[in-house]
DNA sequence: CTTTCTGCAAACTCTTTGCACTCGT
DNA sequence: ACGAGTGCAAAGAGTTTGCAGAAAG
């Protein structure tokens, strides 16, 4: 056997798959407390690393502070609000699959692409006008 | 006055300036201690934070490691190659900028964007057929 | 039973910061 | 000479890891 499948990878991979706010190693270790009180933050670091070798669990890298972890794997981009960090997913634009050809033409092995969009979004951009 | 203009914060700018190759931080320090041997690895952090602040260079987020810096400030995607850990630039697609009209649209206020793509890099892709 | 996984705590990496001193202006 | 900037070393955040014991197959 190769893998096991404990209550804390499955319960680690609940939390990602339901959640929609791209949450960071400690989100998903306070929510994954809630049902598996005793799990440690080491264990749920190891098991989203092995959720991402496995393809199911992607990871986000963006802004300044932690990584986050996303279980949307179709392609989409992301919209990083610099005032409240949150992360959104935006529907992925149609023009991209085109460069990725070009790329290849190139001699590159294109494996993934990520697109990030940087700025106020239209909450923060409500409240700071009205200051 | 307000901000003063130190032999170390040039020689930070110079160096990030001259890299082609999106150097991090310890790198830098490495480089600039060439000139300067007794600067200290916080104040290239603080000059490089500086620098950003400024606008005249960009901090490139990718992978798991350490932030690089980047004085290129022409919007530009970037390569980075999962196997040698290089980032490379590549010119910019000229359809991007037709998105950030419609995120304006529905009330983001856009300050930036990346797109990375990921993969093996010519020189790794060949490297690794010849194996 | 065997081997992987876990909890815990310590270690590690990258970055920031407090303090006394230095150096631009 | 005033105060922003510096070097140094210690502290912080985020993540990884060694180990002894727990538990999946």
């Amino acid at each position: 056997m190769r893998e096991r499948q404990t209550r804390q990878l499955d319960a680690t991979y609940a939390v990602v798959h339901a959640a929609h706010d791209h949450p960071t190693a400690e989100h998903v270790h306070e929510r994954v407390q809630q049902r598996l009180k005793r799990i440690s933050l080491g264990t749920v670091y190891r098991n989203l690393q092995k959720l991402v070798a496995q393809g199911r669990v992607r990871v986000v890298r963006i802004g300044p502070r932690s990584a986050r972890f996303d279980a949307m794997l179709e392609p989409h981009e992301h919209f990083m609000c610099e005032i409240c960090d949150e992360i959104t997913d935006l529907s992925s634009a149609v023009a991209v699959p085109i460069r990725r050809t070009s790329l290849r033409r190139r001699g590159y092995n294109v494996t993934g692409q990520t697109t990030t969009f940087f700025g106020t979004c239209p909450r923060c951009a409500r409240a700071t006008r009205s200051n």
